[in-house]
DNA sequence: AATGCTATCTTGTATATACAGGTATATACA
DNA sequence: TGTATATACCTGTATATACAAGATAGCATT
């Protein structure tokens, strides 16, 4: 039950460009040098090139070939999962700390919203980002304690969305909406903010096969995000 | 030159869907049987289900099939393009209206931001597009003059990116970034809403191989959307 | 010097095939 | 009735192959 082999390759790939082994504007091998390297067909290279493309970290041309993304302006906003891990994509994760404002046992107040029966015990966290002294994101995270037992007995500052789902079920997926507010009190004091200050809200539930997970909202003021570039037809 | 095979069943496909002759929940044929129907490659037939699955109009599992999505709660952030296909894509397209405020030829002050040499003519047009008399969307759009020469002569209240983008060149793409901001005072008063009210910038810069044809700046208020959800590794 | 051609490398599209693994249904058995 | 088992169908992964089409460098011709 290993990882496919397009995931082997997309790690690697990922690896050369974290590491600096391949800078922005770097060449990257080609499908039939992948071909030869990782011992695969073509496109199971391509694949692996084609989604690392997908999510921004890579440009193609055809005739040209593929080439590591200019340093990306801002983070894909399909992609956002914390910000913590996207900071440590951006290499400054020395500067990085999460402060751990709260963390409760909390009772389903927001159970329909979840899906789940009133009453559900969950877990409530409420979580801030900085870098460099400056917060970046706010961070208020429900999980169901019955699929995370052992979850206030992690550092929580550490623990990422994968590592308490990983816990829970292989098959994990997540439902993601934006939109613009403005902070709450409680938010603008955490971040440093301005009440005025418009601010992108991701809500992210995510869910496995047993039903949702957690239920998270991302506070980021200032912040501006790359976007798919689908045009069709 | 015709478009590629899966491109055609992707059209087909969402047409049935568009037109009622799929609903949300139904089953989609299988790859197997599109092989069958349009005379393709297994392959061919996946593709077009795999791009129409990531844009969340269709669900797959595995061993079960593919399926139309429920309707999606919001529209995917990815795909926006203009509110009003949005809104024909929903099915009232008749209590939809455009309001042009403007169509001038300006200079390209913002020559900087569009990747131009200062001086280059473009139009300008700002339009507000409604539903049932509620405004959606706030749409300030520059276009460089001299790729599309008629652009002012266009009924702007229902010319669609794509109508004089395709005037421009076969080959286009867009780059998008989304941000959280509070209206200006004529973008409130076109959308109606208080000066506090947090809106969403969608801002799009349209290209072809010629370079940048228009960057268009789109805010709504209160609206939220979809995002993809890729949970990898 | 400038132009045009060709060889070669790249990505894009498409086909045919194979097997693995998930899901549901029907069948046979206890 | 309830439980296995076999089967058919579906999507997921992977390979091998072919040709189209864009980009580039070098060479030959003008």
């Amino acid at each position: 039950m290993s990882s496919p082999q397009y995931a082997r390759i997309k790690v690697a790939l990922r690896q050369r460009i974290e590491t600096g082994a391949l800078c922005p504007g770097d060449r990257v091998p080609s499908e039939n040098q992948l071909v030869g390297e990782f011992g695969v067909s073509r496109m199971t290279a391509r694949r692996a090139l084609l989604e690392l493309a997908e999510e921004g970290l890579l440009e193609r041309t055809q005739g040209l070939g593929t080439f590591v993304a200019d340093r990306r302006p801002v983070s894909s906003i399909t992609q956002i999962r914390n910000i913590a891990e996207e900071i440590h994509q951006r290499g400054h994760c020395h500067a990085c700390r999460v402060l751990a404002l709260e963390a409760v046992l909390a009772d389903a107040t927001l159970a329909a919203r979840m899906g789940l029966a009133e009453g559900e015990p969950l877990f409530h966290s409420v979580l801030v980002h900085l870098e460099n002294d400056q917060a970046l994101q706010y961070e208020s995270r429900h999980v169901v304690a019955q699929l995370a037992p052992a979850y206030l007995e992690q550092d929580l500052a550490r623990v990422t969305p994968s590592a308490y789902l990983s816990a829970v079920a292989p098959l994990t997926e997540a439902d993601q909406t934006v939109e613009a507010v403005l902070p709450s009190p409680a938010q603008a004091e955490a971040l440093d903010i301005g009440p005025d200050q418009p601010c992108l809200k991701i809500t992210r539930r995510t869910f496995s096969h047993r039903g949702v997970v957690s239920l998270a909202e991302l506070v980021h003021p200032g912040d501006r995000y790359r976007l798919g570039s689908h045009i069709d037809s």
